[in-house]
Formats: C-alpha cells, sequence, structure tokens
DNA sequence: TTAAACTCTGTAGTTAAGTACAGAGTTTAT
DNA sequence: ATAAACTCTGTACTTAACTACAGAGTTTAA
C-alpha cells in the first residue's frame, strides 16, 4: 500500500479543517467515498483541487451554493449548462468591473497621499455606490 | 420641514431592511445620528451611498471587517494608509486575475457546448486551482 | 505490542450577518 | 382627534459556514 489518502491527508493538503470536509460532504459540495469494509475511506487526489477551488471562490463572494452550482456546470448536460454558464459570466464580468473601480480608487489614494494631504473627503465610498454598469 | 430622512427612508433608498441599517450601527460601520429630545434620528444623506457601498463590497467577498477597513482608509491619517491601501489593492489585483480566469473557462465552456459534446472532465476545477497561500 | 495518532458517527457549539418582534413612544394622513 | 404608520430600545431567533467533541473503532510507529 502506496499512501492512501485519507480524509486527514486531503484535509492537511488543501489547507482546511477535518471537519470542514465532512461537512463539505454533509452538504454535497464534495463526494464522499465509501466506507470500505474494514479501514478507512480513501479520497482521490482530485479532492484536494476541488476543495482548493471552493476556498478560493469563496474568496470571490460566491457562496457554497453558488460554487456547487459552477461546479455542476462542468459535468451537466449541454441543453441548459450553456444558458447558465453565459449567466454566472455575465454575472462575473460584473464583478470585475467592480472590482477595478476599487482598485483604481485605491490606487489615487496612495498616489493623492504621496504627493499631498490633501484629506477632503473619501473617494471610496463613491466608488461602487449607485448603478455602476459599465459592461 | 422638508422630509427628514428617517432610519425607514434611507433602508428603502438603500434597498436594505430597516434592521440591517441598526445593526451596521450597532457593529459602528455606519453612524448612528443623535437622538434628538424629541422626534426620530435624522440622517445625512450620504449614509445611503455609505450602504450601497457595503452591500456592492460583500458581493466582492469583503467582510463588514474587511469593509471597515476600507472606509477607514478614507479618512485615514496619511502614514499607515498608505501601506495599507497598497495591501489592500494587491489583493484585489489578486482577485481580479482569479475572477477573469473563471470568466475565460466558463467562456470556454459556452464554446465547446455550442459545437461539440466532448465532456471530458471539468475543466472549472483546474482554473482557481493552484498556490493557495493564506499569509 | 501497546501507546499515539488517526478515523468514524453523531450531536452540539460558534461566529458573522442579519431578521423578527414586543411594547412603548411619535408623526402623519384623514 | 384618532388610526395607521413609523421609530426606539432591547432581546431573541435564524441561516450559512464552519468547529468541537465524545466515545468507539482502526492504523502505525517505537
Amino acid at each position: 500500500m502506496a499512501k492512501p489518502l485519507t480524509i486527514g491527508k486531503i484535509a492537511r493538503a488543501a489547507g482546511v479543517n477535518v471537519e470542514t470536509v465532512r461537512y463539505y460532504q454533509r452538504i454535497g459540495i464534495i463526494a464522499e467515498p465509501p466506507k470500505p469494509v474494514e479501514g478507512y475511506r480513501v479520497y482521490p487526489a482530485d479532492t484536494v483541487e476541488r476543495i482548493c477551488f471552493i476556498k478560493r471562490a469563496q474568496q470571490l463572494g460566491f457562496s457554497l451554493q453558488e460554487i456547487a452550482e459552477l461546479l455542476e456546470l462542468g459535468d451537466g448536460h449541454c441543453h441548459d449548462v450553456q444558458l447558465r454558464a453565459a449567466e454566472k459570466r455575465d454575472l462575473i464580468d460584473q464583478q470585475i468591473n467592480d472590482l477595478k473601480n476599487l482598485r483604481n480608487t485605491l490606487d489615487k489614494l496612495i498616489r493623492a497621499c504621496q504627493s499631498d494631504n490633501d484629506t477632503a473627503h473619501c473617494p471610496i465610498v463613491e466608488t461602487l455606490t449607485g448603478d455602476n454598469q459599465d459592461a
């Protein structure tokens, strides 16, 4: 036996708690391998990547529910996948836009700070408020 | 008296629950105007924008704690603001990158769906995986 | 070969971010 | 002038996403 990937190894490799892995199994966002008659469950290696993806996507503001939907797109049947993928893509475009605005504001703030201390009034708030649609 | 902005109007204008506004006040992310001896609290108009900013930033994956930090940058004193703003900016750059990758993957998925149903194996997961370094 | 480290099942606790509501006072519309 | 709609204070409930732990079984390293 080389080195069976048990839950602890999976968790450590993905940088999460063992309990988190179990939680993801419970809500069905990652598969739970069958329990062998004796011994521990063994996980496929790509489970680690799947968990990493989940954590990354969370940092981008997606809920586990939304992440589940994204993941399903990968192995769905072409029919509705296309439509739903297009929707997601447009949403993400909007998100990228928002982030760019925020980024530029921060940049301006940094520059202003360097040249002068003219702390007029916060430009950060103005960035993301109002209908920001220049998609 | 023209039309004093009371909490209900603020909430409706920002598209959130009155209780949410109170919650934000409780945690100090928006200011609570002083209670006048008689009558209701009156809010400055820019409270609405501040709440909109908060909601927007949340969709981008920021916690209220992080949003509070972003907002503080606006009226902070130049010294550390510059450093912290630069940190945030770099983080956001990373986020933009991740989103672009995800976006492109979705795009490919859509295209592949249009031409052929060669559902090899989910390319979505591969998009955001890789060095998850949480410093 | 046995103690340490791990896994399993199940249940319970925690934190962030709200949401609901009771009971009292205040405004406003009719 | 009074009912409807709103606000205030305070407390309690909810949901998502974990996190902890007990008590039993299983593996592995010294």
